[in-house]
DNA sequence: TAGATTGTTAATCGATTAACAATC
DNA sequence: TAGATTGTTAATCGATTAACAATC
């Protein structure tokens, strides 16, 4: 393992920070990271300053093998026989998820759904900043939401030229997204944020993406009440 | 291994299908059958009559070992030296799923969120059927939204008496979930479709839950952006 | 120091992939 | 029949849990 003492002052609650260059970080890690960014940050609030893997085991219904594990992934932000720092932790987790640098980026379809999300979601706190808005409804065209015009699709090369985004959310109908997605990985865009049912990931393997399919969710949802519906009987 | 012969006339297209009594099914298999639908659908959409386990595996990016071994939770679907019949798998898949039994459901919170997913999800394919829109704000009472009023928060109990709904959807801030949850749980609510950052899971292990996390999931997004950039300095 | 709790290695468990006999 | 492809078993891979020495 390559390791990084950043600081090795050992009475300054100094913390080891792994180099994360070889060994990718699997999915399963990743997916977990949010949750306790959530976690801490409410412990942080409600004004806890330490907290044992034990502990937050017991609150998150998890092992305290696995958040011991997780977080040893990233670097030793614990201390024995004490446990970990909430505030060290959390800007830890906050920095490993990137939530310090925010991204650009632009929305496309403001349908109902790119509303609510547009509404909806506070990006700042989440490592994004929305820069713009696009529908290709001309009805739509300059009407303001959350104090930005919407813009017609036709004007996203020249926005982008000017703006750098380099993540775009899709709000916009699988049938439409093809012609859309081409465009916009020309002009730069890195990662997708999709609620569409397009498949990017296959046609773009270099570029990030992250599904939310609302149906596949419901349908699971629906797969488990009937299950358990069987077993009742 | 429990098998039974539902029919057993092999020049029939006979499907054995296995009785899911003893072994549950993971939960990496439920969430793949989904999309299996959604491929299948788009598949019977195009006209295409059967397929086997190489070429969807091809399409969807995945192995066929995966796709035959999950199909195989279930039941045996496909001929030897044929593949598989697209009507009969989707069939299946669609009863698998329960999307054949709709659920009666309410949803509660009719903010920017519980709005858009009112109107932009297709219940009734997804094994749901749309009974109830609440909200304990008095001015949004008694608007159409989809041809349904919204009801004030304070006839739920009376609502669902009358309606029996069995699955709530929860668009409501975190520190509102706690009560209407108890409440709802009380009233015989079975699974909620919860979008609030309320931990459902943890307080009522009986209930079926299928969160929607959308601060996780561009958490996650975030942290791929950042782990790429890094790698490519 | 003694007690507590981490970081880390080893053991276990589960999920995915490969292989192939069965069979359409 | 010969060819194709499934259903299923075995092998591999990865993720989770357990255990414990290191150490605060």
């Amino acid at each position: 393992m390559i390791e990084n003492t950043q600081k090795n002052n050992k009475s300054d609650n100094a913390v080891r920070i792994k180099k994360n260059t070889s060994s990718a970080i699997s999915d399963s890690v990743i997916k977990r990271l949010p949750r306790y960014h959530r976690f801490l940050s409410e412990l942080k609030k409600a004004g806890v300053t330490r907290i044992s893997s034990r502990e937050l085991s017991e609150r998150m219904g998890v092992t305290a093998s696995q958040i011991r594990q997780d977080l040893n992934c990233f670097g030793g932000f614990g201390q024995q026989g004490y446990g970990y720092n909430i505030d060290i932790l959390l800007f830890e987790i906050t920095r490993i998820l990137g939530l310090d640098k925010p991204k650009n980026t632009i929305l496309i379809g403001m349908g109902n759904l790119g509303r609510a999300i547009t509404m909806h979601i506070n990006f700042e706190t989440k490592g994004f900043r929305l820069l713009g808005l696009f529908d290709r409804k001309e009805s739509l065209v300059g009407q303001m939401v959350k104090n930005m015009p919407i813009r017609s699709t036709a004007t996203i090369d020249e926005f982008c030229r000017e703006n750098l985004p380099e993540v775009a959310i899709l709000c916009i109908p699988k049938d439409q997204a093809e012609p859309v997605c081409d465009q916009l990985v020309k002009l730069g865009i890195k990662g997708f944020w999709n609620f569409s049912h397009y498949d990017l990931a296959v046609k773009y393997p270099d570029v990030k993406v992250e599904n939310v399919h609302f149906g596949d969710s419901l349908m699971t949802l629906s797969y488990r009440l009937e299950s358990s519906r069987k077993q009742e009987i």
